[in-house]
RNA sequence: CGGGAUGUAGCUCAGUCUGGUAGAGCGUCUGCUUUGGGAGCAGAAUGUCGUCAGUUCGAAUCUGGCUAUCCCGACCA
């Protein structure tokens, strides 16, 4: 390609609306640009690279007996009742109508399409296992979409879901797809954080998250250094010591005037934060839902909404609280009615503590839950935290933070039972399929290379993504030069590289630093002066100093690059 | 959905406090010079100052509504 026909823009200036490297250099070099929040067009150069993407994922998905499919973005409203999506998704998912006042979504997701096509074909247990596949637009309505193609609302997914007549079978198919990821990823240069992740209401029982380490992921990851175990912190398992203090200590009242939360009560009391118990308020299906934690320690609604078996979850406004004798600030379940109370395991068999007394300004000290509560249920329900043990080996939890790259999920039977993708067993008997899903966001991945992998003036792409395999600079306008770089170019875009030929009348710097924001791994020069000598200046783009080489190894020098 | 910030030329921004005919740099176009890391000189084009209303003799500037964008949080099968 030849850059004087080519169609982009670069910027030299930080866009004021970019704040991640991957958002700046995606709009700075022409990439990508922005339609309206979380919503993107692609130019020719941001289109290659996910095309790049697409082939090599494809490649795996191919690898492992997938089979690619495309199911539409526009489907009805019926379709997703029958999983009862329609009513358990909120606001996410995008409803509108029709000409016919048909209510209509746009597929956030294709559990339900892929499960429809299934059935459509799926009779016998011979026919099992399989697995399909597609690259296909999602459309999510986002309460916040952010940080260029990091969080979007319209984005391009890899989603692949698995058939099968056994949990066995899906066991071994969802290692082979842990198996396929790793290795998609570890190919654009991605050492992901594999964590174990939340399945949610919808059925799943198994699932893992794949996770690009960085300060600017949304997720926070709990590991263990020493056994390996490695969660999302909404679900992380963990142990912490209960406070144990004086058991016998009766309950006493103590003046704790404008102390509401545990920073301050803890500090004006002189206790440790761990000696607190801290009471938060929730509502769900118009019941008060009270929690106990740790006061070090922050309740994970997820655990919540797990243990309740909801997705609707809300914090609880204060006339119902005060209405079940509690009071907010200064709140425990002691004397409570008319709710239902969940103390978290790490903190019931704690005891001395110091807890709300139900009565503004003032709080008890000498709690021990065990005698003091009635009426409660245990659970986990705390979030794990870098203040906690790892629950498998007792060694200290580190967190950090991720993007999500990829998910894989064991969903079971919720879509197919829902729906009748059935099939006959050997005896002849009716059986819903064991079903997987596995997603890769393509645009995210796109962006996460950048944040793994540039320097202060662009993407340092890896060979089997970048936009172009190499890139031709020609510096000044003298004739030789300029026949030089277009026969070079010519001869390699007969030996079947991809080649971009920056033939503009542009100074050497412009030239330079729109290659940097292209990324391409390999960048040669020719000028005046290096044709002298039948040279050219062979340049690596994750390499600050070039070598000068004869202009007729340049073939050969690049056949080795990408052997 | 809460909190914060911003919206002025294609881009980055000044001007707003203290109301008085719209600015700079970069980019674009023309010409000359220049040619190894976003050049120099000369000239030119470019704006419903996000939008609607209000106050005022007069509003980019003051007031209110709306809207868009970004950041933090909530949310995120």
């Amino acid at each position: 390609m030849k850059l004087s026909r080519y169609f982009f823009t670069t910027i030299r200036e930080t866009p004021s609306d970019a704040s991640t490297s991957s958002h700046i250099f995606l709009i700075r070099g022409g990439y990508i640009k922005a339609l309206s929040t979380g919503i993107y067009s692609f130019l020719p150069m941001g289109l290659r690279v996910m095309q790049k993407l697409e082939t090599l994922i494809r490649k795996e998905m191919n690898n492992i007996g997938g089979l690619e499919v495309d199911l539409p973005v526009v489907q009805t409203k019926e379709l997703w009742q029958e999983s009862n999506r329609y009513s358990d998704i909120g606001e996410e998912l995008l409803r509108f109508k029709d000409r016919n006042e048909h209510p209509m979504v746009l597929a956030m997701t294709h559990e339900e399409a892929v499960t429809d096509m299934a059935r459509y074909v799926l009779s016998s247990y011979k026919q099992l296992p399989f697995m399909l596949y597609q690259f296909k637009v999602k459309y999510r309505d986002e309460a916040r979409a952010r940080g260029g193609l990091i969080r979007v609302r319209e984005f391009l997914m890899k989603d692949a879901y698995s058939f099968h007549s056994s949990s066995e079978s899906l066991d071994i198919h969802y290692k082979e797809q842990y198996d396929a990821y790793i290795r998609i990823f570890n190919a654009v240069g991605i050492e992901p954080i594999v964590v174990e992740s939340d399945t949610g209401i919808m059925g799943g029982k198994i699932a893992h998250e794949f996770m690009l380490n960085t300060p600017i992921g949304e997720d926070y990851l709990i590991l263990c250094d020493k056994c390996g175990y490695q969660a999302n912190r909404e679900i992380a398992l963990f142990k912490t010591n209960p406070y144990r203090g004086n058991e016998k200590a009766e309950l006493k009242k103590v003046h704790t005037p404008h102390k509401t939360s545990i920073e301050e009560v803890s500090e004006f009391l002189n206790v440790p934060a761990n000696s607190t118990a801290k009471c938060v308020f929730f509502e769900n299906d118009s019941t008060l839902i009270t929690v106990v934690v740790p006061g070090h320690l922050d309740v994970s609604e997820i655990k919540l909404k797990n243990i309740l078996k909801t997705s609707e979850l809300l914090p609880a406004e204060d006339e119902l609280i005060l209405a079940s004798g509690m009071v907010p600030g200064y709140a425990s379940p002691i004397n409570s009615k008319n709710t239902r109370v969940f103390i978290d395991k790490n903190i019931v068999d704690a005891s001395d503590l110091v807890i709300g007394a139900n009565e503004t300004d003032y709080h008890y000290m000498h709690c021990t839950p065990k005698r003091d509560f009635e009426n409660y249920e245990v659970a986990d329900i705390a979030e794990a935290s870098a203040l906690c043990l790892c629950y498998q080996c007792d060694h200290p939890l580190t967190e950090t933070r991720g993007i999500e790259l990829g998910n894989i999920f064991k969903l079971g039977t919720k879509f197919s039972e829902s729906m009748k993708a059935m099939y006959l067993d050997e005896q002849g008997k009716s059986k819903a399929a064991v079903m997987g899903c596995y997603g890769i966001g393509v645009g995210r991945l796109m962006a996460s290379v950048i944040e793994n992998s540039h320097d202060d003036y662009g993407p340092i792409w890896p060979k089997n993504i970048a936009p172009f395999q190499v890139e031709i600079v020609s510096i000044g306008k003298d004739a030789p030069v300029l026949d030089a770089a277009e026969k070079l170019y010519n001869e390699l875009l007969q030996q079947g590289f991809e080649v971009l030929l920056d033939d503009r009348d542009e100074r050497p710097g412009v030239k330079f630093k729109d290659a940097d924001l292209w990324g391409i791994p390999v960048r040669i020069a020719i000028s005046k002066k290096t044709l002298e000598n039948e040279q050219v200046e062979w340049k690596l783009r994750s390499e600050k100093s070039f070598e000068l080489i004869s202009l007729h190894d340049v073939l050969a020098q690049l056949k080795d690059f990408y052997a």
